[in-house]
DNA sequence: AAGTATATACCCCAAATTGGGGGATAACAA
DNA sequence: TTGTTATCCCCCAATTTGGGGTATATACTT
């Protein structure tokens, strides 16, 4: 049938697999097409199999880790949507995944329900996410509300990590080229550093800015 | 009860307002506590009505935005959870409201089930969102496979974005600092701009990294 | 009243960075 | 063959950076 999304799995336990291609197999609108146990061998049969999508672990034995297949599927094949499934919810394999080109992030499951909701929201043009990793996706825009930094230097700051210069910075904040120094200064002080990549580095690891 | 999550709403909408106040009285588990048409009279409330929640539309007739408000808010009461409430979906209002600190973004509807059950996947610790905001979330973090740069540009002006200077980039690239004044003349060229910000601002802007 | 934090501004100085100019080699693709 | 990419080198002037001071005014806390 042509409106059938077509489905390849990337996944090396040969349990979840069988699992998620029986899921898969039920529901009329999608199409199970293949599994492979690596993204190498996934890829050497991508122009025939044509998947819609690609539900892809992240933690795979072969050479190629989920997140570099990602990367590798999105320029490739950009229209493919890549949903990752794994069990780590490691804050920094998510963002990576992301920004590799996911259009969505499962925890692994062997619910049936959730997998299929999960697909709905990916055709109706959502980004399937488990709760946890919604949180988490949030959570990367807020900043820490104990940050040391007074909002005045949060302002410098935030425009130092926007690759301006001391001089740019106080242009954009009408205070003279001195003061935006001075406000770096105290920065580095408080933050305990002396560069600006140093300063911008730890306040984005403790969303200080 | 004392397990009940209490719920104030920021509303100008007459209709909506009453709309949602139902919804909310109709499950056990939440307490409609008050809803006011403006930020000003509900923060003068605030200590009175406790919220765990704050329902908060974007739009509203008062001094103060939504965005303001929620900003104002998660600055004095972190624990509150800030849930807004909006018919628009302009990226950049979005992003403004996760980044002011809130926890969810739904686009106006009088669908009961939708209501419900944001606010249980908030009270699970995820992050209620419609579909489509979920995927501008996502798409916040892709890059665009348009970019005139090539990877190792890319790969240069992500470290030039986080502050990184030249020698910098060259050493954690593992090429000389020669090399990577040629990437970013010829990343300057491409972009049509002659200094580090204004790269990033374009780059950033476009996606290209 | 004294102390602390904040925001503003100025001076000096040496070292590093930046942006622009040039040229070069090697690999690879169209 | 021309174009793109990735790598490296030299030169040079202007700007930026980071560190050392000092100073004033406001505001909040104790």
């Amino acid at each position: 049938m042509e409106f059938q999304k077509r489905i390849v799995l990337i996944e090396d336990d040969q349990e979840l697999r069988e699992c998620y291609k029986l899921m898969i197999k039920s529901v009329d609108k999608y199409l199970y097409v293949n599994s492979y146990d690596s993204c190498e061998e996934a890829f050497s049969n991508i122009s025939k199999d044509r998947p819609d999508i690609i539900l892809m672990d992240i933690q795979l034995t072969g050479k190629i880790s989920g997140i570099e297949g990602t990367r590798f599927i999105k320029s490739k094949y950009p229209h493919i949507d890549v949903v990752i499934i794994t069990v780590y919810d490691d804050s920094e394999l998510v963002f990576e995944a992301l920004r590799a080109g996911a259009s969505g992030y499962l925890t692994k499951s062997y619910n049936y329900l959730e997998l299929v909701n999960s697909l709905d929201e990916l055709a109706r043009g959502g980004a399937p996410m488990s709760s946890k990793i919604a949180r988490m996706v949030i959570h990367n825009f807020h900043s820490n509300p104990n940050s040391p930094l007074s909002e005045r230097e949060k302002d410098v700051l935030r425009l130092i990590a926007e690759g301006k210069s001391y001089s740019q910075v106080a242009d954009l904040l009408f205070i003279s080229k001195e003061t935006s120094k001075t406000h770096i200064k105290n920065i580095y002080s408080k933050l305990q550093v002396n560069s600006k990549s140093e300063a911008i580095e730890l306040a984005k690891s403790k969303r200080y800015i």
